[in-house]
DNA sequence: ATCCTATCCTGGCTGC
DNA sequence: TGCAGCCAGGATAGGA
């Protein structure tokens, strides 16, 4: 599923194809995905716009666009779990499960493909009230091991549910936090506020290093749903430790990988090289 | 403050 | 083979 590396590719390989080009027609074959706008109203917001820059804030691809010269407004896209981003030659027949067709002004269109309809492709004035809340990006100059450390310390929860809150950290989804806490041999059922300075160190190392190799791989794909802009799979998939592998052996000690529920997602750990907490965490 | 459940969706899988 | 039912998954809202 799309998370931050996912996204930070599609970014890298949109950002070259639209990056100065005029938004000259706009249509949503699915009305839900661009937030109900009506037909005129959505191509009121785009249409006419110049394409000035093509960035990634946690999980969202964040598109600035100008007319004549001056701020005025975004195109904010989420994929969430099936959404596919990509810009093909003008007038190519409908792709099944397309949602939303933006034609360019070079003779190419901006195509949103989403088997299940989560993802969104909104044209907003402003950005704050859309990435107002997120916390920082974990691998931007505000994360490192002091600041999660202390962060982990406010608050009282388990490892994977916080992790996976996008206001405490941006941009990790289910499949890395699982890699990252097997990396770190931190089992997702441990308190945050339990966690010593070494433990946050080793948290902090190993959610980056998971998310820039990822990158490296340009994401992961063990489905049909995620593809590069260019069409590519990712080949993340290869390096799962956890993710995926229920009943496998650890690749480090050759313990079964077990799969568990936490926070209503599959959680996969190496019983052995992540153990869980002694006391049963936040016990009701 | 934190947790849990439901919701949004569809394709693919399981089991009968 | 056909079909019902379940599941995954990110974000969010609402209730406990």
């Amino acid at each position: 599923m799309p998370e931050l590396p996912e996204v930070e590719t599609v970014v890298r390989q949109l950002r070259p194809r639209l990056v100065g080009r005029t938004l000259v027609g706009a249509a949503a074959s699915w009305r839900r995905t661009v937030g109900d706008l009506a037909p005129a109203e959505l191509r009121r917001r785009l249409v006419g716009k110049r394409i000035a820059a093509v960035t990634r804030r946690a999980k969202y691809v964040v598109v600035d666009l100008e007319r004549a010269g001056k701020p005025a407004g975004h195109l904010v896209g989420h994929l969430r779990m099936s959404g596919r981003l990509f810009v093909e030659p003008a007038g190519a027949p409908s792709q099944p499960h397309e949602r939303v067709r933006l034609a360019l002004d070079d003779g190419h269109e901006l195509l949103f493909v989403d088997v299940r309809k989560f993802g969104r492709l909104l044209a907003v004035d402003a950005l704050e009230e859309l990435l107002g809340e997120l916390g920082p990006e974990p691998l931007g100059p505000d994360f490192d091991a002091a600041w999660l450390h202390g962060a982990l310390r406010a608050r009282r929860r388990a490892l994977k549910p916080l992790l996976l809150d996008q206001t405490f950290l941006a941009g990790l989804g289910n499949i890395y936090v699982d890699e990252a806490l097997f990396r770190a041999g931190l089992h997702p059922l441990r308190r945050s506020d339990r966690l010593d300075a070494r433990a946050a160190e080793r948290l902090a190392a190993a959610i980056r290093a998971v998310l820039a190799e990822a990158i490296r791989r340009e994401g992961s794909s063990f489905d049909t749903f995620y593809r590069t802009p260019e069409g590519r799979p990712g080949s993340y998939q290869d390096q799962f430790q956890v993710y995926g592998r229920d009943g496998k052996p650890c690749r480090a000690c050759g313990t079964p990988i077990r799969r568990s529920v936490v926070s209503q997602r599959g959680t996969h750990v190496c019983p052995r090289c992540q153990p869980a907490p002694r006391l049963r965490p936040l016990a009701r």
